[in-house]
DNA sequence: ACCTACATATAGACAGCCTACATGTAGACT
DNA sequence: AGTCTACATGTAGGCTGTCTATATGTAGGT
């Protein structure tokens, strides 16, 4: 998967996962990998500083827990973020609809 | 539309509209435009760059022609760009199954 | 002692899309 | 003659988010 592709993908996707139930980063990476079906392998790198930004804009809102001797920080989706996934979710299905419009084009139209 | 979420998906409009037939960057501009019903408007600064960027990669050739007393760079896909296009398509497919799979997950599978 | 899985974090590189600006022709209208 | 809009190309520099690479540390297995 291009990394480029993401860009402006990944709100959404962290939302989603977070929808269901709150989870620390690690949890995410992996819940991440099993929805898409091993597809999506988001770096470390890539999520805690998107999980921070999502909480400064307040989206989201942590708290840490250890658990079995290991720190955690959780995220769960404010109110805010709740229906910010909701237009995500919309603008997603914008985007897909417009992009694939345009790629869907036939090759000869007219000639 | 958000510009981030284009990111990575230029290409792939780009080598999809001149599919058809050759095109100039300001035609280029209005086709997709067109194509996506009003919903794309790409700025030049991104188009004339990206077109010039696809040309250094080999996927698009370009030529000046002079119309109506006004000069066009007019570009046409190469054999590397109609075999690109076929690549970008198919990871389009990829990228929104995958996305899409993730953004549709059960907001309460468990509980 | 070593390795792997778990867990978080940051610095800096990189790339591509954007805004803003510069330049110029053609044609219509005043 | 002057002004405006559409047509047409181009570049510099900013922005921002993703990535690579690295650092740190715990727990548990061999």
């Amino acid at each position: 998967m291009n990394p480029d592709a993401l860009r402006g993908h990944m709100d959404a996707l962290l939302l989603s996962v977070l929808e269901r139930e709150p989870l620390h980063g690690y949890a995410i990476i992996e819940a991440l990998q099993e929805r898409s079906g091993g597809a999506l392998n988001v770096p470390t790198g890539t999520v805690y500083p998107a999980l921070r930004r999502l909480e400064r804009i307040g989206y989201l809102s942590s708290e840490w827990a250890t658990v079995g001797g290991r720190k955690r920080r959780t995220y769960r989706l404010t109110e805010s973020g709740r229906k910010q996934l909701q237009g995500e979710r919309s603008a997603w299905q914008e985007f897909t609809s417009v992009i694939g419009s345009v790629l869907r084009s036939e090759a000869s139209a007219v000639r």
